[in-house]
This record gives C-alpha cells, structure tokens and sequence, in this order.
DNA sequence: CGGCGTGTTTAGGCTCGCCTAACTTAGGGT
DNA sequence: ACCCTAAGTTAGGCGAGCCTAAACACGCCG
C-alpha cells in the first residue's frame, strides 16, 4: 500500500556532520578563500590525508548538496557547504578567543585545543562563551569571527614586508597554525593591536628591522611576510551620527 | 638478524582512547561501584546498544588490559581501566563544575555537554578549568570529584526516603542524568548543601513533607529516594592543628 | 536429572573514514 | 599534433563500532 508517503529527495532529517566532515567542508572554505579554488591535493594535504581519500569524501559531499564537483576539475562549496564551513569556523575561533582571553591560554596552544573542541561543543556553549567575551569580533590572531547566521567580514590586509618603511603600522592578523611563528612573535611584542614601523629593510630579500613600541628587533622576510597589517587608527568613516 | 628488537607485549606505544571505550569504561565502573559488578546487559542498556555490541567491546578492552572478562560470567575492571574510568568521571565532573560555576549552565543541562566535551577536551583545559574554580571537590550535584592521579572519596550517604523524620539533614548529592528531576529540584530550592527536614512521612509509601528553608514542599516518594543527604555541619573531627 | 528461559556469545553484515595500487585525464612542452 | 607527467579517480581492502539473527551456557524448577 502505502508506496512512498515519504520519499528521500526533499532533505530528510539532515544528520549532524560529523567531525571529519567539518573539517573538509573547513579546510575547503578555507582554501577557495584563500586561493579561489580547493585542490584535491590541497585538500589532502591540509588534512593529511590521501588524495584518494579526499575524492571520496568530495563525492559524498557533493551528494550532500555542500559543493558541486565535477571531476577533475575541482569542487566548489555551495551555499549550504558555505554555511556549515563558517559555522565550524566561528566555533573555532570563540573557542580560541576564549581560551586566550578567560583561561589564560598562551595564543600559541588555543588553536590545537579549539580545533577538538569545536566538533563536540553545542550552539548554546559557544554562544555563551561568546556572551561571557562580550561578542568579540575578532580572535586572538586577528582573525575575524563569522556571525551566527554565516557572514564575515574579511578585511584586505597587507603583509607587514609589503609595508612602507618608515610608516607606523597596526599589526593585524597572523595565522594561528604556526605555533613556533607565535611563541616567537609573543616573544617580540607583535600582537593585533601592537603598533610596529619598519626602519629598515636590508637589500636582496634580507632581514627587517622594526621598531616594536620602544624596542628595535630584527625579523627574517619569512616571519614579516606572515604578519599582516593595517593603517593605524582607521578612524570610522564619519557617516552615522 | 633483528628478530625480537621490540615485541608488543611491553605496552606498546598505547593509543589514546576512543570516545565509546571512554564511555564503555566510564559506565562499567559506575556500574561496578553502584551493584558490585556489570552484566553485559547493564552495560548495553547504559549506552544505549546492542548486547552482541558489549560483548564484542569487552572482548577488545579485556585483550587491552583494561578488564578482566570470564565469558558468560562479567567482566570487572583491572587498575588500568578504573584509572582510565576515573579520569573521564574526573574530566566529566569538573567540566559540569565549570559549566555550572562559571558559564551560568542551569544544572540540569550541564550533563549532555559535558559528556561530549569530556572526550575532546586536553588535560591542560581540564586543569585550567579546575584552576580557575578553585580545585572543587564535588561536582554541582554532589559527586565527588577523583584526582588527577586517580583517587575518589565516595561518600556513603543515605537517601533521604530513610532520613529520620524530624531531624534536620544536609542534601549532599543527587543524579545528574534525570534533567527534568533536576529541574524539579531546582524549583523547590533543593540543591547540594540546602538543609531539610523531613516533617511528616504518608503511610503506605506515600508522600514526604519536607521543610525546605521557610518553605513546606510535598514530595513523592520516588524523588526522595533519589536524594541523598549527610548529617548537618560534620564537624571537622579534632586531629590536625 | 532433564528441560527451559534468560542472558550471553558467535556469525555475518553494514557504514564511515581511511589506506595503497592501479588506472585515467588534463594540459603543458616539443 | 602528440606525448608525458602530474594530478585526480577507481578499485579493492582494513579497522572501529555498531546491528540482527542464530547458537549456546548457566542455573532454576519441576
């Protein structure tokens, strides 16, 4: 009798994602907005992973309706793989902002930490980690955090090599996947929010000297090409009121 | 040549747990302590799976080491695996201690959260956590908490279905699996530490009487079993200082 | 002492994520 | 225009955890 009361295709119960599958969905926002386009080996590699794995995952998710892909030649996250990227990512990053900023966390271990956490914690822990932190709108590296409907304002910064020497600079943001680059940086007194000129450049790719409040330090062109930064005191564009 | 460099039968590397072996081990000692031993289907029916499913995971946690199991007959916890058990109630119990304390969780909600961040969360969080509340004892329904090196006090209290009428007792501890009993008490002001008199007990099993601060509740049966309480201020005994 | 029911275990199978090895495809170099 | 390589995919397999169905052991009761 009853022959199909009920039928599959009009998105049933939809389960919760899995861990790994955050962390694909994660990884592939991350690098489209990074590079414009997912790689399955790009993939592989940021979730050391094998490329075959990768091909796997991408066609379950594509029926999943989270990205489109059409073979060999890449994926693209839809909507709904947008939305569930950035979810993963706000979690994420409340969780390292409030690690740093109520546990007393040293920036350089939040981000393994919240990388387990953000599968297991729910909605109403994030938000009230959130609320204890008064709605922050950056993370401890500057990054900034997605709202809870799926949007975020990514800011064009430049790398602190790229910057004018002589010009006073606000560090903005650096990546927290390097936990080395951190320690090193808490080490000099770069953090978002720190003031940092460039004094000088030495020729042929070589060593920057920065002054850092009232201390002068040199850094390899490595360590300034990660540090992102901004003009300092971008005063609010006199608009409103 | 190298025939035997390194056999496994030293412990080898040990992976860490998986999230069900933390929960079959966690569940097996609450069992263990609360009816001396574990059946099989004790243990499915704890975590919610099929009987053939316990078996087989008591076959693998008995190869680890982590119990001792005669087929047919129940399997009891070796050292290894009440430390294991342990340190999850450990982790399980400070996190409802900090949800609770510090995050403004209503207690009857901390318990689902906590079993999924128990899995997830580092050492050095849990630790943090612990810090930051001042190194509890009990957790916000009164169980005690183990130490990190693997202790529990449990405390032998009497339910307060038992507890003379009359006198004056200390609410020590309750469940925290039954949310909506949580809910209940929480409504008529019965928590850990609250004093209570029973002051009239209904015959044939019926309803309690119970003064609570000012107030004057009835309370069926089955709730009063399920509270636990202690004398009043137990003096500290006169040994030290 | 034998049968029987309850509870446990075995047998066989499934899904999810991962692997390696073997293949196909796209696209740049000659 | 063709070939060759690098990248991507398919094929086949594995372990962890779970399931159902069928076989089996224990111990109680007649």
């Amino acid at each position: 009798m009853i022959v199909s009361a009920d039928r599959p295709s009009v998105t049933p119960p939809l389960p919760p994602l899995t861990a790994p599958v955050e962390d694909y969905l994660k990884a592939i926002y991350e690098l489209e907005s990074r590079q414009g386009s997912a790689t399955t080996s790009d993939v592989a590699e940021a979730l050391a992973v094998a490329p075959a794995s990768v091909t796997g995952m991408v066609r379950r998710l594509a029926a999943q309706g989270y990205l489109d892909h059409v073979p060999y030649r890449g994926a693209q996250l839809t909507d709904a793989g947008r939305r569930a990227a950035l979810r993963t990512i706000r979690r994420h990053r409340i969780l390292e902002s409030y690690l740093s900023g109520i546990l007393g966390y040293p920036w350089d271990r939040v981000h393994d930490e919240a990388e387990q956490l953000e599968h297991a914690a729910s909605d109403e822990l994030i938000e009230r980690m959130a609320a204890a932190l008064g709605f922050p709108t950056v993370d401890p590296h500057g990054a900034p955090i997605p709202t809870a409907d799926g949007t975020v304002e990514e800011r064009a910064h430049r790398s602190l090599a790229d910057w004018p020497t002589g010009e006073p600079a606000l560090m903005a943001r650096v990546s927290d996947k390097d936990a080395a680059l951190l320690r090193y940086l808490a080490d000099i007194g770069l953090q978002p929010g720190t003031e940092v000129t460039v004094l000088h450049r030495a020729p042929f790719d070589g060593p920057l000297t920065l002054r850092i409040g009232t201390a002068d330090v040199m850094v390899g062109p490595r360590v300034a090409s990660q540090v992102l930064v901004a003009a300092p005191t971008p005063l609010r564009p006199p608009d409103a009121c």
